[in-house]
DNA sequence: AGTCGTATGATTGTCAACAATCCGAGGACT
DNA sequence: AGTCCTCGGATTGTTGACAATCATACGACT
């Protein structure tokens, strides 16, 4: 870790409004806001210690990015997620990390490869520690860093949105897990594949993986038409 | 157009800050707002006649989708989309619209054919009359419809904002289009494979038309890895 | 009993004033 | 000339108060 005269960028402190919605976010995706509850604006200011502008200002962005629902005089609300959504976040999921692992395929694989190993590894650990929380961030990450790979700026940006939805799905529908040595080494075949440059697996994997998830989360509906 | 009970729907008029969000959006898509240029707030607020707190809530709406950028105690810009984010706002945009389109294929094709027929035929009116930002709308409008026709909340809402950065690109770049001619007939074939259920032709199309984009507005880089 | 109107409390939407910060111009000093 | 400091104008960030709207409970009427 050294530093270089090339490393320094602009500072720009995030906005009230950026950190607030930041934390609406996590506490939206962990679960402690549970789907189609009310989020009454003087408590939350309250809570995070800020006037009333700023907060409306985050829960705006968190409704232009589809996480809050918005009634007029009446408040904003968590979203619910119907049944139809859960195809609906698997089948966009696929097409970002689809597009983003195609990207990645034609770039630096290995170092690709490496950080995704170490999620990888982080699922082990969590697996073994017997620790459901843990193996499920971990499962993200791999997904995020393997979006974040790709290095584009606007799958990233979707994915953010997407990976979210996708944990409130797992609290939602506290679904009863594969076994998790099954789930632990899917990724690791992912991983493989990409460090191998085998696309058409790495695009195939992928494929089974989501579709799975769907088909666990979802009974009766898959991915495929 | 008959009035059955079973359309009414819940009425929930759009937020304040919904409306300025959607005006701004088509402000800076037009062209009206170019690139990197701020947004004074108190100047806004007077020519929308409201207060700056409506304003302020819908411009985090439009930071949070990224067509502006927030530099605290300094104010709020239009992007400015530097000569690498051609191709990813194309490598996103095929993400989006293949998806899409293959939801399309296993969904009813004759309907979404028979609208998409509609956009290209304003789009030969657009090219009889040579007005090419009649041209340019209907052939956004044509990418809308199929994602709309996919039927995938998702999708569209990551589509909209990457529509509206094309519009920008469009608009900054003032490509020298290719022969208008040809431009309609892409569209026409993408239509006619849909509506012939020839799946593989419609993804080849598809990236073809995307590919033959970025070649055009951004010369030198290609989608391709 | 059931329905309709009304009052009430709570919540959201809006606003205008105040505080914090930044940019640029001008001057003092080396 | 060049650098640094300071000050003024302008813009953004924040706040608390006020207006508009909604949900609920209660009572009058049929």
């Amino acid at each position: 870790m050294t530093m270089d005269i090339a490393d320094i960028e602009p500072v720009d402190r995030e906005s009230t409004a950026g950190i607030i919605a930041h934390r609406l976010r996590e506490v939206i995706m962990n679960g402690s806001l549970s789907p189609g509850t009310q989020l009454g604006e003087a408590e939350l200011a309250r809570r995070f210690n800020v006037s009333r502008g700023p907060l409306r200002e985050a829960m705006q962005r968190l409704v232009s990015e589809g996480l809050l629902r918005s009634e007029r005089y009446r408040g904003l609300f968590v979203i619910e997620l119907e049944p139809g959504d859960v195809r609906d976040i698997y089948a966009a999921r696929l097409a970002i990390e689809r597009a983003a692992a195609l990207e990645v395929m034609s770039g630096d694989r290995d170092s690709a490869a490496a950080m995704l190993d170490e999620t990888v590894w982080a699922m082990v650990a969590a697996a073994e520690d017997n620790d459901p929380t843990a193996l499920s961030d971990a499962d993200l990450r791999f997904h995020e860093v393997l979006i974040a790979a790709s290095g584009s700026k606007r799958l990233a940006r979707m994915a953010r949105v997407l990976l979210i939805e996708t944990r409130m799905c797992l609290a939602q529908l506290q679904s009863t897990y594969r076994r998790v040595d099954e789930r632990v080494a899917e990724h690791g075949r992912i991983t493989q594949a990409i460090r191998d440059g085998d696309t058409p697996a790495v695009l195939a994997l992928l494929e089974d993986h989501m579709e799975d998830a769907v088909q666990r989360l979802a009974p009766g509906t898959t991915l495929r038409g």
